[in-house]
DNA sequence: ACCCCTTTGTAACAATTCGTAAGGTTTGGG
DNA sequence: CCCAAACCTTACGAATTGTTACAAAGGGGT
């Protein structure tokens, strides 16, 4: 599977060059456009997963072709204009846009909204979720866990929600109190023990040892830390 | 088809009733809460189409609920923030939101942006009378499962209201409390062994390995969630 | 009306999950 | 080196869920 397309229309080169690259570098692949016409030649032979479309273009009203390209075509559109007045939003948004930005805009900003579009447009929005590490893949859609021989250990919910939270933080520092907030548990002093069971019984399951723990390592006094590489997808 | 409700969770009232007003002349169904343990317990019984939260929670961490929301619940959820920096927009955002709506917000905007999350959603139910999912299609009409060898097994009424809220909502997480809502049980002690008797047969059908099942999969305290790649028509 | 079959809820028992308690082990300061 | 706090692990039990057996309810054909 390759990287998403991303396909940008604005007249002003430097924009062009901006996105262009910290789109690249955000792992996207790119097209541009200065030109409408140009644009929608290329979508006779591409559709682009997503597509980042100024406004004020010289040779078509912008609006009208958010509308054919949203309502007509299916495709995902982010509007990225200078007017900022609510009522432009309002109307680029009821004509079928995804999403407006106004400039100036921030690219990190822009990456991150292409991939809650990217995300939304999945059929599946929380799952299909995997993450592989260190020899383990992490099914949280089915709840199990593979073996790097292809093995597979079923795991509870309660331990998945433990894996995530390490798994979304590796190689930092999580603290109790974090855990605790984001496992839903209400504070007090029996809920730490819960939550050291529920440690130990995901290390059984990723097969650590006991005396010299490689993944889930325990901060004296402080929390925990999940090593590993972990790449989702 | 009822109109599409919208969650509110804001520790202000006068921004509930900002949204709320707004929200109703619009045409959705609203549903507001200030504190986000009422939030979540409602959340048991019903799936909003969309969620508006406010990060500035006083009882929990904000990001970690939005997180739990789109991931694992597969919920559309719109930030409603005084944060404004473009930090706090991206790593909202990276963790599952959205959208990233800012305060002072125009209540316009905010209608804008709900209904264009609606609209790339399309996840509304289906009222199609066949669907395909791994290897199986569902006759609705007939009341009959075929195999993908082609062999036929009848289904029930009962049967086929589970099968098809799950074929409704696949690869979401159903919880009991919904399934009772959606089919028409009363809540009681004993309409739950029932349900469990229905997902049961269900299941037979399927010829689901009790051990290992792949289609309808448990959650321990939590539901149900259907995995399957399904294709109406 | 009678019989037989299907459907579907209820009850009873088995299996699983997960927090709690209890006892053991490790850590780090004095 | 000692001790208290922090942490790990095991066992147990309450709650949740799965499965089977059974009975009530309904439908069609004779």
């Amino acid at each position: 599977m390759s990287a998403p397309l991303v396909s940008i229309l604005d007249d002003e080169p430097e924009i062009r060059a901006i996105l262009t690259e910290a789109l690249e570098e955000a792992g996207f692949r790119t097209q541009s456009f200065s030109r409408a016409r140009e644009f929608e030649a290329a979508l006779q032979r591409v559709t682009p997963d997503v597509c980042l479309v100024d406004l004020s273009l010289p040779d078509t009203d912008g609006l009208a072709l958010v509308h054919r390209l949203a309502l007509e075509r299916g495709a995902k559109v982010i509007i990225i204009s200078g007017r900022a007045q609510v009522q432009d939003r309002v109307t680029g948004l009821e004509l079928g846009a995804d999403d407006y930005i106004t400039k100036p805009f921030d690219p990190a900003e822009v990456v991150a909204r292409i991939r809650a579009r990217l995300r939304a447009g999945r059929a599946a929005p929380q799952s299909g979720q995997t993450a592989r590490f260190n020899g383990w893949t992490a099914h949280f859609d089915r709840y199990v866990l593979e073996d790097d021989s292809g093995a597979e250990t079923p795991f509870s919910h309660a331990e998945g929600e433990v894996l995530r939270l390490f798994l979304d933080s590796p190689k930092r520092l999580i603290s109790r109190a974090q855990m605790q907030d984001a496992l839903g548990g209400a504070a007090g002093e029996s809920f730490d023990r819960a939550m050291d069971v529920r440690i130990s019984r995901l290390r059984t399951k990723l097969r650590e040892d006991p005396k010299n723990p490689r993944l889930i390592k325990t901060i004296y006094g402080a929390g925990y830390i999940f090593l590993g590489d972990v790449g989702w997808g």
